[in-house]
DNA sequence: ATGAAAGCGCTAACAA
DNA sequence: TTGTTAGCGCTTTCAT
């Protein structure tokens, strides 16, 4: 135990247990070749000292680079957009931890394509590393991610879950609770105007994320705000194009339609058409995602609230996250939870 | 520069400026005894090889662990009890990060008494440790803070500002912009019972926080939600006693009141009156800080939206500012941006 | 299965 | 004013 900070080191394990540095660190990073009867020896003595690794010696000392991959959707949806800029921002930090970042991209709309990309890309990695996937939950997903796992490799879904497989963590939110907010919200601030309908535009129902928004946003209208009666969903597959033409369509054939929620992209094409026909500032707009556009359509009263989930937390949560598997540092919990922003025109970041 | 990353270290410095380590470091961290031809051959070098320090291998090698001191109101306060929480909370981070934090009570309500306690703990702190203070914005409290700043110790100031001081910076919200999203938050929710009184209760205008809230709620209740009239503010001292007995009076006198706004602190007492009466459905109650009170009220429905900001994000940040001064490390002023968070009884974390 | 020793990129004490 | 050098607490060969 050095005289400056009593914490405890490496060495002081060592001889503690009667070992030498080198076993002690064979112990402690779970690498192969150790007596039993030693392993014991070392993790008594660990918890006699109340040892806790260096991270900055470690990562000083850590030769390899160890990477941390994207799978990121194609296309040009702008919250991805966010991510991937985010990725770009978080360079310099990753290179202070010795972890490097790439994104790739995938048609994460066809499970089996997805599931492929996600075993190419485990064939490149090797234990220690990282995978990132944002995907859809589907069975040939959840297979090629248990087989991930097994080489060693971390798993981490991101934005939408695969809760059935053995992913070490998801960084997102929860969506269930993201569509009550958004019902509430829509809700009272239909206030006066109850009695119409409200129009309900997801992009495809097959994404785990935008069925448990819709579930959510159903649930709460049905029991709170019961006077206004929520239209079949329509998929808008979030593509601008197709999500005006949605909207367009809902509003010439509801005259009384006193909301839109949008649960997942192409919110622009709704904004469009509800500024066609005039009647923007009477239609409660709620959709997700602080895109650029998401928020000039706040400022201009188009849209009336966003929920969101903070692309750079996620970035940073995942690649903290990663890192913590090499260096046991400990995840504070609460700095990790992914929160539901509520976005009005007032509190832009 | 080595051959596993191609980054520049310390002694590629060196060689390229044609100077030793030791030279380069004390151009590096502003030591002085440098000869100011050698100062730009360094900086020259650190430019053309594109230098960054390693903020491990720096920690590694620091001795010395700095001291964060935090300067926090005396007093029962359930907001500053959470701050309280999260710098012990943040213990281990910053014993990997060689920095101590301890925090100080101080009467934060007398501006003479907090300067004086401002410049006592300056004299116990020397350059490179920080002092981070929340409280009013006085001249005597500004003064303090720039004869601190001059001795070369880290000033922030946290959750209330002093703007006009030479703090190194601020860790908070943009208050009138809180004030603006409470507004906007009311106004809506009042929806078909437009026409009433909003009562709005303050700890005491002399808080710059509050004063700040209080002006971003006028600007929009009247610019947007003008059938409603806002009653003379009246103070609560950020006191539960008190402000009970304030909301109490509002609602005996002003029937027809719609909603309340507290901009301080002491919402259980609020809320205990509006359960009171009888009216705590009706009455639209909006107020700030997300505390285990404000979360059974908002759950059980007496308080319709809290404005957070989130201790724990602002410990964190207030800690990686003080670090960054000592690290040079660059400081992601996306991360560092403290959200003006909204919740509903249905986004809570 | 275990140990010895050479760094990783800095800081700081001491020399010159 | 500038340089030399011994660590900081780990990881990683290379021996044994």
């Amino acid at each position: 135990m050095n005289e400056l900070s009593n914490r405890a080191t490496l060495s002081d394990v060592a001889r503690e247990a009667g070992v030498s540095m080198a076993t002690v660190d064979r112990v402690l990073n779970k690498r192969p070749g150790v007596h039993a009867r030693t392993v014991g020896r070392v993790t008594d003595a660990v918890q006699r000292l109340n040892y806790r690794p260096d991270p900055a010696a470690a990562r000083l000392a850590r030769q390899r680079t160890h990477r941390v991959c994207f799978l990121l959707p194609s296309g040009s949806n702008s919250f991805v957009a966010m991510l991937r800029e985010q990725i770009a921002d978080n360079r310099p930090w990753m290179e202070d931890h010795r972890i490097a970042a790439q994104a790739f991209d995938v048609d994460a709309l066809e499970p089996q394509v997805l599931a492929r990309r996600i075993l190419e890309l485990g064939a490149t990695l090797v234990a220690g590393d990282t995978a990132v996937v944002m995907g859809m939950d589907h069975p040939r997903v959840r297979a090629a991610i248990d087989e991930l796992v097994a080489t060693g490799v971390g798993v981490i879904t991101l934005v939408s879950d695969v809760p059935s497989s053995r992913r070490h963590a998801f960084v997102g939110i929860d969506n269930v609770a993201a569509g009550r907010t958004a019902a509430t919200l829509t809700g009272r601030f239909c206030g006066a105007r109850k009695g119409g309908e409200v129009g309900l535009i997801v992009g495809s129902m097959a994404l785990r994320d935008h069925a448990e928004r819709s579930f959510g946003f159903n649930q709460v209208m049905a029991a709170e705000h019961a006077s206004v009666r929520i239209l079949t969903p329509v998929e808008g597959r979030d593509d601008a194009r197709r999500t005006e033409r949605l909207a367009a369509e809902l509003l010439a054939e509801h005259p009384r339609l006193v909301a839109i929620y949008s649960a997942g992209a192409g919110n622009r094409g709704i904004a469009a058409a509800l500024e066609d026909s005039g009647r923007a500032n009477e239609v409660v707009f709620v959709g997700h995602e602080l895109t650029p556009d998401a928020r000039r359509d706040l400022l201009s009263g188009t849209m009336d609230a966003v929920i969101n989930q903070d692309a750079g937390h996620e970035v940073r949560s995942a690649l903290r996250l990663a890192l913590s598997r090499l260096t046991q540092e400990p995840v504070h919990a609460d700095q990790e939870r992914i929160r539901i922003d509520i976005y009005l025109k007032d509190n832009l970041p």
